[in-house]
DNA sequence: CGTGTTTTTGACTTCAGTCAATTAAAGTGG
DNA sequence: CCACTTTAATTGACTGAAGTCAAAAACACG
């Protein structure tokens, strides 16, 4: 409808959460925004921020992360292209965590009032808003069982299963061959390990055949098998047969 | 307005979220609903479930959990009196994770179609049902960290200051003298650790002066310095002055 | 009062963390 | 295009927090 405006990729998303007849999309699409880039390691929010305005990545991949004492942090999902990264933290107005840019980003601002005044005059893309922050609750979810519950491989491997369906899901790469935007300190802050140990842990699934890497690009060469020792099923993210259409 | 109604700690809450007129509050109150009595350790949604009916606790307590292989769980929320233990799993269609009870529970079931036609006729309601979903993936957000980034002793304290002020702001308890609904090993699973570590941490907090227990009541001796070695920062919880009112 | 949880304790093990050094890669400016 | 700095990946030796196993004590409850 308009495959150059910067919301495309929302629209795109939202319809598949719930269908969305001309008018929805046209006002999904009339929505007042900002475009802006943004340069790697920059807050997007901080933790006790009041966003104004609801940030929609169009371009490049961010993090939410919260900071423990002691300097600590946990990295609690990440973003890529298509999600609000802050929708959460916009409704909420005082944010409980920080967003941070993981590559260059680019992405559209939006007035966090524009957000909620769309979503209660048009019901289906309401909806389909609230269905975005619950599948990002989801995935928060199935997280902490990873990092509670179980050991290092099956954590690194279940967080290398869950990019390489995201990012096919959004048509970012395939399946079984893409470029992880992460480094071995990120994957660790992610995974709840250390990054020597995620080192350890990733040449270890090399060894086992279950992966291979060159720099940032994995390519997992045994999807069967690797999504068996990941402890990888992809209900969570609410994707395919058991998206809430 | 209608204060022997099962929905009463419904209509409470969300009045906490956004503030709602009389008609609002009259709308809440005329959802359907069907009143149940559940008895302890029992399933109310699993796994793969497509419920028909959102659940709304009335008294007792349930928890949400995920279980991983080789039958490990982890416990990703805990839900008390007034809490919709099921709002996600009912949006989504396919729930994600189980939920079960922790003790003997009534609940008011109330069919899915019920709450999402409220929530987009009376924007008002809607925008405190969806808050009330946001502030559940805040809590599990800083479980994510509390497991991932920090030690025994400050995770079991944590979980014990989440629980004083939840409790407390639910008019249940005292914030530093109430009863705690888990046992050892809920708690661990709680936690990502196992409950014979679990019982040492508890009574090193003990031995520390910072709590006495008696069966399942806590007595918090002293907040300040338990706060401070929990690492707890309610400002997650977004109740009080930072809630999104 | 006996049966089944739950809590507590002790002895021992292990997975992952720590510390520290080396190598490799990616920028950066001249 | 090359020295120079910075960041990221890798490796090894050692440590330690939390897990495992197993048994006893304390409760809870029909």
């Amino acid at each position: 409808m308009h495959p150059d405006s910067p919301l495309a990729p929302l629209a795109n998303k939202l319809t598949k959460w719930s269908t969305l007849g001309r008018a929805e999309l046209e006002a999904v699409y009339a929505l007042p925004f900002s475009f802006k880039q943004i340069a790697p390691h920059k807050m997007i929010v901080r933790e006790g921020d009041r966003p104004t305005h609801c940030c929609l990545l169009v371009s490049g991949f961010s993090i939410r992360q919260k900071i423990v004492a002691r300097g600590g942090r946990q990295i609690v999902n990440v973003n890529i292209p298509g999600d609000m990264v802050d929708l959460q933290n916009s409704l909420l107005k005082v944010a409980d965590h920080d967003v941070e840019t993981l590559t260059e980003v680019s992405a559209a601002f939006i007035p966090r009032e524009a957000i909620e005044d769309l979503a209660f005059a048009r019901p289906r893309v309401g909806k389909a808003l609230w269905l975005e922050t619950l599948v990002d609750g989801s995935i928060t979810r199935e997280w902490a069982a990873n990092i509670g519950r179980r050991n290092a491989k099956t954590r690194v491997a279940h967080l290398l299963c869950e990019f390489a369906m995201r990012l096919d899901s959004a048509g970012l790469g395939e399946q079984c061959n893409y470029e992880l935007p992460m480094t071995q300190e990120q994957i660790a802050d992610a995974t709840g390990l250390t990054s020597v140990h995620v080192n350890r842990t990733l040449r270890a699934l090399d060894a086992d055949g279950l992966t291979q890497r060159h720099k940032r690009s994995v390519v997992i060469t045994d999807w069967k098998r690797m999504a068996k020792i990941a402890d990888f099923h992809p209900n969570y993210l609410h994707l395919g047969a058991d998206s809430p259409l």
